[in-house]
DNA sequence: CACATCTTGAACCAATCAGTTCAAGATACG
DNA sequence: CGTATCTTGAACTGATTGGTTCAAGATGTG
């Protein structure tokens, strides 16, 4: 087989990039990855280059790809805070419920890794992750929200939204993954209408169903 | 040197679970516990056993030690359980502080390789997380708390804190990781105070100094 | 058919991995 | 001193790592 492309390139990069989402940078090997795209060996180098270049195109189309979902799950932030950050969190959780996909997340398995990757990598992930955090508290600020408050919503959000990972891997069930969004939820719901000229203070409980 | 001991075991222990917690299971090769423990290769494994054998007796030496601290924080949970849930966290935030210790957490990356692990050390990774869980419920049970709203802070605060840990490796400051806390802490305090007969509701603001 | 292009598999390299073995040396005890 | 006990360093095995090279074969185009 040859002549012209043989291949899928998005597809492939899909496979690579799964791959490494759920076992990730150190337990992916070469082969892994060969087995996991169906490319021969030598095909991944020339095509793809070598482990530290594909690791971060997988990177990047990691965070490119749910980027935008995050961004169009808070785009209507401004007329519905709360309901944006459910969202938000729902992109998310049903990530994880999808059962064709890694539970976990590539990124916060590779800020975990962080002490054992190469800088240039590590530099990647956090930038991702400071991205994450301005996309939320722009979120918020767009909303009914003080800067101080946006602030620090917009980190507790972000930690919150990769410990979802984390539990996931640990065996949570998506009831105490919904559990966890909840609180978070409930206390955004406080602060909004905190600073909300009508006093619409409904206590809901805040355990998942 | 020979006759007797020539080496501490606790300290020992010490260095090596310090380095599976800095570069986790899969980045850390028994060159790298003999250098961080001082042992010699064979020493290892007469002494400590193999790499699972050892992986596991760190991660037990990780969760008892770490463990006690987090029961001695939230022991006066049923008079004070607020202060317990922040002295729970404290925990954690000074364990990221101390320059001594690496930040992260093992249990956490530990849990994010799961999917690369044996199924026993799994296991294991899976009991500490739910250990942690059942260990907050207890505490918010034995406050003014409902069983509903006990279990779904317990998991949310177990989810927090390990956050705590990726975001520290993702770079986050001292004063976002406290205000990461903050919001739970907050959320909390509307909860506990809902159940109270008085109504002593003074709104803080969730931002971090 | 013939040529150029591309992919493939396999072989190969040096480095590192986990794990074992063992003679040499240092100590404690009789 | 002599002997038993323990630790040490180093050598070694076999597998795997990331990475490269290249001849063979399949394809599209002229």
């Amino acid at each position: 087989m040859a002549g012209k492309k043989q291949f899928d390139m998005d597809t492939a990069l899909d496979a690579a990039m799964i791959q490494f989402w759920r076992t990730g940078y150190a337990d992916t090997s070469i082969d892994d990855l060969s087995r996991a795209t169906g490319l021969n060996r030598s095909s991944i180098y020339s095509s793809l280059g070598d482990k530290d270049t594909l690791f971060l195109r997988c990177l990047d189309r990691y965070a490119a790809h749910y980027g935008e979902k995050y961004d169009a799950a808070l785009s209507h932030a401004a007329s519905e805070p709360l309901a944006a950050v459910r969202a938000f969190f729902d992109v998310t959780l049903e990530r994880i419920a999808d059962p064709e996909l890694p539970d976990g997340c590539l990124i916060a398995h590779s800020a975990m890794a962080i002490p054992a990757l190469s800088p240039s990598i590590a530099a990647h992930v956090k930038e991702t992750f400071s991205l994450q955090r301005l996309r939320l508290r722009a979120a918020l600020k767009s909303g009914r929200m003080t800067d101080q408050d946006a602030e620090a919503f917009a980190v507790h959000a972000a930690a919150v939204n990769q410990s979802l990972a984390v539990m996931s891997r640990a065996g949570a069930s998506p009831t105490q993954l919904l559990a966890i969004v909840n609180v978070t939820i409930d206390a955004l719901s406080h602060a909004v209408h905190a600073n909300t000229p009508y006093p619409a203070a409904t206590e809901t409980s805040v355990a998942a169903g």
